[in-house]
DNA sequence: GATGAATGAGCCTTCATTCAT
DNA sequence: CATGAATGAAGGCTCATTCAT
């Protein structure tokens, strides 16, 4: 348990991963070469086999890490979350979104990268997304049945929402005009202004 | 003398824009080869150079094209809607979406391929971007000057809309549950209610 | 035989041969494209066709005519040089050493491009050339009969001479400190006296 | 742990600078093929690259090579080569030619592939050039100063002398007609007596 | 004569990966 | 664990040349 000081035992596959999610943000997962990998956390590129199995294999950890992490954090934000739909909602929105902008490059790769992914992994990743997507389609469809949300396709009206708030973490700059706290804070109106029943409804 | 139809006078050129547009839409730019897409037009490689300059200038080019096209038939479907902010809201909203569902592959490529241009072709292309953000902008600003829309940030408001409304493209199938015009009808209802002055403002 | 005004007819040939010339001379025959050529002179490279039959061809011609005019002119200057070999030299150097220096990218080329040619072509050069030095051999020939040369073998001097000589071609620029007649006294003085049989001959 | 004789050291890095020597001298720099290079050493082209950087960098390091050989072995058969011009200009014909002679193919590309480099690396070569070619000039204004040279330019003259000297390595074929000794004395002889001061000086 | 489009061969170089040391 | 050397496939691109118009 205790790490012997002086034994870097992971050290050299954890900078592995760290060089390489960052480079594969930066540059893409096909423009990213092995060399520069390796060369950024000062190996021969042939000496990354020694801890990786494949660059494909690289890609999808770091993203397979990344939903595993995603979906047991999100479990356990809403499992404080109890009651009515609009107050899952609201927890949903503000986990997403303090998440996805902590974890800007993971979620970048983990949207914009699958199709580096062979067709096995694709699957698998794909279905983990499904099952993220599942939480929030759960809230909306319980916010529906409590008559408190008006929508007419939970679905549709999950994948929207989840466009915008993982859109957030594309342009969120820290320290721009707007705080962590601003950004949630507009989110969760525009959403729950779109989903809450209202007198005043319009066509 | 006459030209016989389908003579290959710029067909072999629209020809390549289009299948250079699709692979390049299914496999990304850095991994489509051009031998790929010669043999797609039934050319050998070297003679794509009759036709364009480099990869990168194809590439440029489709995405330029898209943008430029987006603005004008934004302008023009704006231009007929006069009058209060809603209005021109839901015009926008309807025209953004429609265009987007109906050219699928230019907008998915003019939006995550960007990291394929160099930076003066970058440049350009994020410029335009900008000048069509500013028509949802000028909107939303007008519609918070009228006191109809309750906005924090204007300029927050949009990227979050346009990833929201953009998103759709990405994962709308035609023929699937939903039709188009369910589409806009949803997304119209969520943004307009996000951005509508309510009686019942929630904190 | 009279050439109509107007009817510009060899001038494209004529253009491309000095382009052509110019470039093999600047790039080198092998680094010298088609392209580059036709765009000197106005032509797609395609048109090129309609003057030369191949790059080959072309590389050959320049060379060819070079070669021919010099043996011409040479047998000119020589026939006018009567009695005994010192004066038949003298004419030698002088006439070389300004013909060389005026058609110095013409010398250049016929000297230092002839692994362009095929081997067919080459054979025919390198004959043409021997044509060449064995006129500078005669006059060493004459000058050792004579008694007034003392050469141990008049091939061999002749190599060096025509080294030095044409070698003169290589780093004379107009212009420059010395003139065209200093370059030809300073040769004709160093060659003659490297000739001429002396008194205090040393081992 | 001993390293078997032959084993593959540095043996693989000579054998590419040997052979890309001889193709270069063959056929010219642009015309040799790294893959023709790759397949005289037995490697896929590739592999190349374990050992050169580019294509550019091997031409510049054999160049550059033989220019610093070059000018080492110079100055060490000038160093012993004490008193007057004469004399060291006797050294200088002599080690010039020998050398010259044994290292034909480094010799002809050093100065006939220059064109083949990029300007950077043109300079450098160029000036090591210069500086070989102080060497002579050096001895010729020492005998000029000693008034045992009767020249009217020493620089001019010097470049006169080397383009013989090094043309001969161009012509020489060993096993000839001629022997090694026999190329010095005749050089020698013609060289000398077109710099020392004769009584009977003609015009 | 000139052209645009096509071709097939070939260019230098980079790539992910393997393997003996 | 790390390395240098090797590999085969593939990359974008240029070339000289041809040919119908």
């Amino acid at each position: 348990m205790t790490r012997t000081a002086g034994s870097h035992g992971p050290t050299t596959s954890l900078a592995i991963q760290e060089a390489g999610l960052r480079l594969i943000y930066e540059h893409g997962y096909e423009a990213m070469s092995l060399r520069q990998l390796a060369a950024e956390v000062g190996l021969q590129s042939a000496s990354l086999y020694n801890h990786i199995k494949t660059k494909q294999d690289l890609l999808f950890k770091l993203i397979h890490n990344h939903m595993i992490t995603l979906l047991e954090q999100t479990d356990a934000a809403l499992s404080v979350a109890t009651g009515n739909a609009e107050h899952k909602l609201r927890r949903f929105i503000h986990h997403h979104l303090t998440y996805h902008m902590a974890k800007k490059q993971e979620v970048f790769v983990a949207n914009f990268e699958l199709r580096g992914l062979d067709s096995r992994n694709y699957k698998t990743i794909i279905s983990l997304r499904r099952d993220y997507e599942s939480r929030l389609i759960a809230i909306l469809d319980q916010g529906v049945a409590e008559r408190s949300f008006d929508l007419t396709d939970t679905h549709v009206s999950a994948y929207a929402m989840l466009a915008m708030l993982t859109g957030a973490c594309t342009w969120y700059k820290p320290h721009g005009r707007l705080s962590e706290e601003d950004v949630v804070e507009l989110h969760t109106r525009m959403l729950l202004d779109g989903c809450l029943r209202h007198m005043d409804r319009n066509s």
